[in-house]
RNA sequence: GCCCGGGUGGUGUAGAGGCCUAUCAUUGAGCCCUGUCGAGGCUCGGACUCGGGUUCAAAUCCCGACCUGGGCGCCA
């Protein structure tokens, strides 16, 4: 059965051309003006406001009083006719025939919803749901949504296929960080750290050009504004190419996405000198950022992965994105192609002027040499068997990357804190909601 | 994991031994007001995280627990 309120119009559907039109619109009270013989009931829904007047001595006394009395922030359903009026705030008000209160909220409220008054991060996020009702939040998981659609189009036009990869693991990883452990049946496993030996051996398949958007996880017990135990990381990975071909894919992806929210109107909430990035992004060797570093004072010595102070260093001096590439072979991980005569390889990481937001290299594709590789890492061979096997029966060079959708999206919107854009953040502390 | 901060009505805050039966804003209840758009005016309601301690006297000082913000580390 259709409920009655389906036709109803979103308040941006309707003007002041409609005037004498009869509708229905739908949402919660955002809120309410009651100058004594006029009341106004703001309406809000997800594209906006629609103001609902009413004349004391023109409505209905029962209609006036109901409309009175009804709760901020519950939800109701209003019947009427819009009336083209100069004063009210859209240029059009509603007259309304009926009021349905289909929900009434409690009070008091654990936010407002108006922004008249703040909340912290963590009051927001404990009371999420109504955290989304505020213009601001609210814009932040529109764009999220919409970055992460042009990104899938972005990709999807230059013939990548899109898989999904477990995310419940064996013990078997690329190391680094630390596993959530998990029961699997009587046996241990693990939450994916992150879906690239999988992407990997998806090279082998022959279906050339990969990509993923999923969550990863790291149970390291980190407690800073741009880490989550709970992540969305997008994967990529070539066939046939080089490092180049895939970093020149992620910067005219990342530009893409600036461009694609220039566009977007509820950009005014963020406040922001909103800047595309131009490309290419300027690259610097690691070398070089030493010696940078060297210059500006920062105590760091060759084969060191850069530090938060580092990073920052850097990112004020260069003060755009940019790459760094050629890393020591001894800070990034077993898969990354050796750069032949030398103690680096070719790996890059994308960087944000506050953070890094990407990063990626031309894989190892000899099978002995990756065995090597794992091995000379402390690893076991043994355990990577799943993934060593994919290199013996005809592997491709290849090439990715991974990129942090949340780090992105915070870095664009000039956000302090990651758990800003994830509707309901994993950190250190937070399970709930 | 280390180092600093902070927990005051629903929310955001002021108060730093006695002036605190605790400030202000917003929210809530009620009243007035026919064009509000952070409406305005008046009345009322609502809080010192918990447990110990110091003191004649604790929101304020000390100790512990819990919660929380930031910086760093780890990590992406």
């Amino acid at each position: 059965m259709k409920l009655p309120i389906e036709n109803r119009k979103y308040s941006t559907e309707i003007t002041a051309d409609d005037d004498g039109e009869h509708v229905s619109i739908a949402g919660w009270v955002h809120e309410k003006r009651d100058l004594g013989g006029v009341f106004f009931l703001i309406v809000r829904d997800r594209e906006g406001f629609a103001q609902v007047t009413l004349h004391k001595r023109k409505v209905d006394k029962e209609l006036f009083e109901r409309a009175k009395k009804v709760p901020r922030e519950s939800v109701v359903a209003i019947e009427g006719i819009v009336k083209s009026e100069q004063k009210a705030p859209n240029e059009y008000e509603i007259i309304p025939e009926r009021i349905e209160v289909l929900s009434v909220a409690s009070h008091v409220l654990p936010l407002d919803t108006t922004g008249k008054v703040g909340a912290e991060l963590d009051t927001r996020l404990d009371a999420r749901f109504m955290d989304v009702r505020t213009e601001r939040t609210k814009h932040i998981f529109i764009i999220r949504s919409r970055v992460l659609k042009a990104i899938r189009d972005f990709l999807d036009e230059r013939g990548f296929i899109e898989i999904n990869t477990p995310k419940i693991v064996s013990a078997a990883t690329e190391g680094g960080t630390a596993l959530f452990p998990i029961t699997y049946f009587e046996r241990e496993a693990f939450l994916n750290q992150s879906p690239q030996l999988y992407k990997q051996m998806l090279i082998a398949s022959g279906l050339d050009k990969v990509c993923e958007i999923a969550p990863i996880f790291r149970a390291e017990e980190h407690d800073t504004t741009k880490h989550l135990n709970e992540a969305t990381s997008i994967d990529v990975e070539v066939a046939f190419v080089s490092n180049e071909t895939v970093m020149q894919l992620l910067e005219e992806l990342i530009a893409l996405v600036y461009s694609m929210v220039a566009a977007y109107p509820g950009l005014d909430s963020f406040n922001l000198d909103f800047k595309i990035p131009k490309t290419p992004f300027r690259r610097i060797t690691y070398d070089e950022a030493i010696d940078v570093l060297l210059e500006r004072g920062e105590q760091i010595e060759w084969g060191e992965d850069l530090s938060t102070s580092a990073e920052h260093i850097l990112g004020k001096t260069i003060g755009e994105h940019y790459f760094i590439t050629d890393w020591p072979r001894a800070i990034k991980p077993f898969y990354a192609q050796p750069i032949e005569g030398k103690d680096t390889c070719d790996a890059f990481d994308l960087m944000h002027p506050r953070l890094e937001l990407a990063s990626g290299s031309q894989r190892v594709h000899s099978y002995e040499l990756l065995k090597a590789n794992i091995e000379s890492k402390g690893l076991s061979a043994d355990s990577f068997e799943f993934y060593l096997n994919a290199f013996r029966y005809g592997m491709p060079p290849h090439a990715g990357w991974g990129l942090g959708v949340e780090r992105l999206l915070m870095s664009m919107l000039g956000l302090d804190n990651v758990r800003e854009v994830v509707l309901f953040p994993r950190d250190r502390r937070r399970l709930v909601p």
